[in-house]
RNA sequence: GCGGGUGUAGCUCAGCUGGUUAGAGCGCCGCCCUGUCACGGCGGAGGCCGCGGGUUCAAGUCCCGUCACUCGCGCCA
């Protein structure tokens, strides 16, 4: 008989009994009647019970023993009795007496409880992470990641994409966020940087002519993070050759559609995937108030600055804000007449907590509207805003007024906040889209200066003619985004593969074209020697399988994870460095003031 | 860097307008229990009430500071 096991803990059934079987693994419940003891033992296939007989020599031992110990067992898998046996459980017909048991490892009193969700808190849970990881939803959730990065791997490969390592220890790349440092023991005063993305190495793949690129990539980034947002995170990092935009689309979207058809059941509700039609970045923002709008929520914005214009309207806290250029925006509420008034108060006060002057509204109940603004708006105009937000008798309509930019802003986080409220969210669904479009550049208003919006590597729509002749504001870059539920989980790009395209882009940013050769020369000069036309996209895997998992927190799909303050307080990381470390590496600290 | 929330037993939390000896559930330890499966019964241990300062006759409770955790803002091409 081997060593530790003959079977799983998941895996005895009705067809085993009378075998004598070998089983090892946690002991997860005890419970004990004095003459005879229940083992709940646990492996990651499952429980089975185990038992100490009356007049058992082996009793006096085993009673000692304490949940979360490793333990092997040697005994007859029996049928359990009518009366005994647990339809609950999957081995619930069958019991193992126990002939023989060894303490393999014993564990100390833990501190928090394994066998069930106690709710302690997640820095004990990081703290402790391998008895985090031995609970049943943890399991699950790295079970899933595990499924849904070999499922990733496989449409990808079923694709003919080739899978590729590309460098960790790398350049520093001056775009984008704060980068990661490693120094340099060769070379003192230099420093390594963890890549943010692969970005040049794929495209140079492509370059080198291995035309369909993917990769699993671990991506790092030094900012602050958030429920959303890791230090390190992985993405599935693809780029394609000879494509257009609509090819990207065209690959990708069955890839993650699949993946996603795949485990939506994973939470044991039944979801629908929907694929909506791509949606262009003007449109996402003015009519979701964002660039990665939830479309599982039925309400649209509209834009009814004209109405507050009118010379018949005489509110002046709107009018005011309109001369100085600002937009009214609105949301319409359906059917909220029967709503009561504390409905309404509380938003009032959501938008206040979130440093608007409040959140006006006029409800529209039989003949005239109702609500704090309605005397100020007219007869007249108060038709013209039911026939622009296509309001009917019971609805609601709330307006935001402030610069577009923060109109836009504001109004889609009401909206969010008023579908909540009104219990208007669509359910068990996954809805996705693409979005497109992005502008090439904006305006920066800290530096009063035009910069890229997003990539400074996406190909400007109209290419260099585009760059030449228009205002750069008005420019779009062949540049997307993939949406889902209100989470961006990709984005892409066609790229710039044409220097001469690029110079003239880096100078509108204000970028001389030395810096460009500083910054980004070794891309460049492979783009003289034969650059395919290319793009792809790089999609964020821990939210999809947060998204999948139904996880508010990124953390909960990491076997390993670092906290909100990316410290690892299991690993002690980030740890001081020795005097010796300090010096091979040629660094000296300069500690921060400690006022 | 900034703002909100939280911090009381190993874990999760209660503790009212400040008032005597700070509680509960789970866990832990001991005793009892022959069939449970969240086993049950009896008993017990365990607290710098995050830390420092202040107000007060009196502080877990009020004030100031600080630290930790968490959510968000800034940041994240």
């Amino acid at each position: 008989m081997h060593a530790y096991r003959t079977h799983m803990c998941g895996e005895l059934r009705k067809t085993h009994v009378g075998q004598e079987v070998k089983l090892s693994g946690w002991i997860s419940r005890v419970r004990d009647h004095g003459g005879v003891l229940f083992i709940d033992l646990r492996d990651k296939t499952g429980v089975t019970q185990c038992v100490v007989e009356e007049n058992s020599p082996l009793l006096a031992e085993i009673e000692k023993w304490r949940v979360e110990s490793v333990i092997t067992i040697e005994g007859k898998a029996s049928a359990r009795t009518a009366e005994t046996v647990n339809p609950k459980m999957p081995t619930g017909d069958i019991e193992i007496v126990i002939g023989k048991a060894v303490l393999q490892s014993a564990a100390d009193v833990i501190p928090f409880q394994v066998a069930e969700d106690d709710g302690a808190g997640e820095d004990i849970r990081l703290r402790y992470r391998y008895l985090d990881l031995r609970r049943e939803k943890m399991q699950r959730n790295i079970t899933l990641r595990n499924g849904v990065i070999r499922s990733l791997r496989a449409r990808m490969h079923e694709q003919d994409f080739q899978e590729f390592q590309t460098p960790i220890l790398t350049a520093s790349s001056p775009e984008g966020a704060r980068d990661y440092l490693v120094p340099s023991r060769l070379h003192p005063g230099k420093f390594y940087a963890l890549p943010q993305a692969p970005q040049q190495f794929k495209q140079l793949l492509m370059v080198g002519g291995f035309d369909r690129y993917f990769q699993i990539a671990p991506c790092f980034r030094d900012e602050d993070g958030r429920a959303d947002r890791l230090a390190e995170f992985y993405q599935l990092d693809v780029e394609m050759s000879f494509v257009t935009q609509e090819d990207v689309f065209a690959t990708m979207t069955p890839v993650v559609k699949g993946v996603f058809e795949e485990f939506a059941d994973f939470t044991g509700a039944k979801r629908k995937v929907e694929w909506l039609p791509n949606l262009d970045y003007k449109t996402a923002m003015r009519k979701y108030g964002t660039d990665k709008p939830d479309l599982r929520n039925p309400l649209e914005i509209v834009d009814v600055t004209e109405v507050f214009a009118r010379d018949d309207v005489e509110f002046k806290a709107f009018k005011g804000t309109i001369e100085k250029g600002g937009v009214v925006r609105a949301i319409r509420a359906p059917k909220v007449s029967a709503q009561p008034r504390s409905f309404f108060d509380k938003l009032n006060s959501w938008a206040q907590g979130e440093g608007a002057p409040g959140l006006g509204y006029i409800l529209f109940e039989g003949t005239e509207g109702k609500g704090p603004i309605a005397k100020f708006v007219p007869a007249a105009a108060q038709e013209q805003l039911k026939k622009i937000a296509g309001l009917e008798d019971g609805d609601a309509i709330f307006f935001v007024c402030n610069k577009e930019s923060e109109a836009a802003k504001f109004a889609g986080k009401a909206r969010d906040k008023i579908c909540d409220d009104m219990g208007n969210r669509e359910k068990d669904v996954y809805k996705f889209c693409w979005i497109v479009d992005f502008p090439m550049y904006e305006f920066d208003e800290k530096a009063q200066k035009i910069d890229f919006s997003h990539n400074p590597f996406s190909m400007p729509q109209g290419g260099l003619e585009a760059l030449e002749k228009q205002d750069p504001v008005t420019i779009d870059a062949f540049q997307y985004d993939c949406v889902c539920n209100g989470f961006e989980i990709a984005s892409g790009a066609i790229r710039n593969h044409k220097p001469e395209i690029m110079e003239k882009a880096f100078a509108i940013a204000g970028y001389e074209k030395s810096v460009l050769e500083a910054k980004f020369g070794g891309m460049l000069n492979a783009f003289r020697y034969g650059a395919p036309p290319h793009g792809g996209c790089a999609f964020g895997i821990d939210r999809l399988v947060m998204l999948l998992a139904d996880e508010p927190n990124l953390r909960e799909v990491y076997a390993f994870v670092m906290n909100g303050q990316y410290e690892d307080q299991m690993m002690q990381a980030p740890s001081d460095a020795s005097e010796q470390q300090l010096k091979d590496l040629h660094l000296k600290l300069a500690m921060p003031r400690t006022s």
